[in-house]
DNA sequence: AAATTCTGCTCAATATATTAATCACGGCGA
DNA sequence: TCGCCGTGATTAATATATTGAGCAGAATTT
């Protein structure tokens, strides 16, 4: 909820209003209804990728204009609810319990030589075994609850102000096998995944 | 069909690929399903742009990146089936006939001074009144056909070889009165619409 | 080899976007 | 005031995207 939604359907309408369009006349360029364009604007729906192509065609923009200025420019701060997720799918345990794993990213791949990541598992969360990913390192510590860490044949269970830190090369899960959420701030460099 | 599918489904392939993700781990990373990823990659559906932009958070990427390389560079020279189209709906005539207009885009409003239109009236195909844009000019010569135009209470029709000029400002309608299809090659400064 | 676990793709069911038509509101002219 | 045409918003019907499960093939393990 923090970053899926953003404001798409404003910077439309202003964009067909500095045009000196109307609905239906941008509609008639676009070759697309006027109805849809109204929800739009509202943000009632999100367009597909090939319709707003066409109405962006209709107002002589590119998408790279258009993403641009809804684009967020480099900041430094940043509210909690603000962090992207990146991990929102529940992933479900072998029970029928499905278990939740948040991951919010502090930094950005192709801005930042450096990304951490503020990690909450639900009881029974899995990241099952990962991929060795390209050369880069990655630490954390645990800030509240425990959490089982795997990494290559080593076997760890950490509490609040444990650490680790381990080449991402190396295979490597987190299981939070408690039955309270478990909270950890990690970090990697560089921010290839 | 010249523009609105562009080939996402392989750029968002090849950045998946680049960061050794399968189908599956982007899924579980950006909130979706593995068979949305497979469609899309497969160029099968167009997404809405809230789910590309799950994906893209998945890929740790954002919009304008993702546009940017999709986005064709400044280019020269173009094939007349590669220009963009700007008014593809179907305008319904007063008969059950529907008459179609075509405007395909030389040159575009954020990047030139100047833009062309080569624009294919079929019988019936009629503007409507268009408003007023900004200061600007415009000018044509038809190719193919006859055309009716109005400029202001000024009315004429013109045939192959005939030219017109005025002020974008003055109220304007195209219509093709006649029963063979007219083509006009046109031009504008600045592009503002 | 057989079993296991990947990979990506496909299909029916479901959710969502898109259309086409209509609505209510406001401005404008008779 | 009445009707007419413009605006944007809304509705039911339809088209499309998305899900969730299952498929076959390739690579790994036993």
């Amino acid at each position: 909820m923090s970053d899926t939604d953003f404001d798409i359907g404003t910077r439309l309408r202003l964009l067909r209003q500095d045009r000196r369009l109307s609905q239906r006349q941008l509609a008639a360029r676009a070759g697309v209804t006027n109805g849809l364009i109204s929800m739009i604007e509202q943000n009632k729906i999100s367009p597909s990728v090939a319709n707003l192509k066409k109405i962006l065609d209709g107002l002589t923009t590119s998408m790279v204009d258009f993403f641009m200025e809804t684009e967020e420019e480099p900041r430094t701060f940043w509210a909690h609810d603000e962090l992207p997720e990146i991990r929102s799918a529940t992933v479900h345990g072998p029970e029928a319990t499905a278990a939740k794993l948040s991951l919010l990213r502090i930094g950005r791949a192709d801005r930042n030589s450096l990304m951490m990541l503020h990690e909450t598992y639900d009881p029974g969360a899995d990241t099952g075994e990962t991929l060795y990913s390209h050369e880069a390192e990655e630490a954390g510590i645990v800030i509240e609850g425990r959490i089982e860490i795997t990494v290559g044949d080593e076997v760890s269970e950490l509490g609040p102000g444990d650490a680790y830190i381990f080449d991402s090369r190396r295979p490597h899960r987190f299981r939070n096998t408690g039955d309270t959420r478990c909270v950890i701030v990690s970090a990697c460099t560089p921010p290839t995944f």
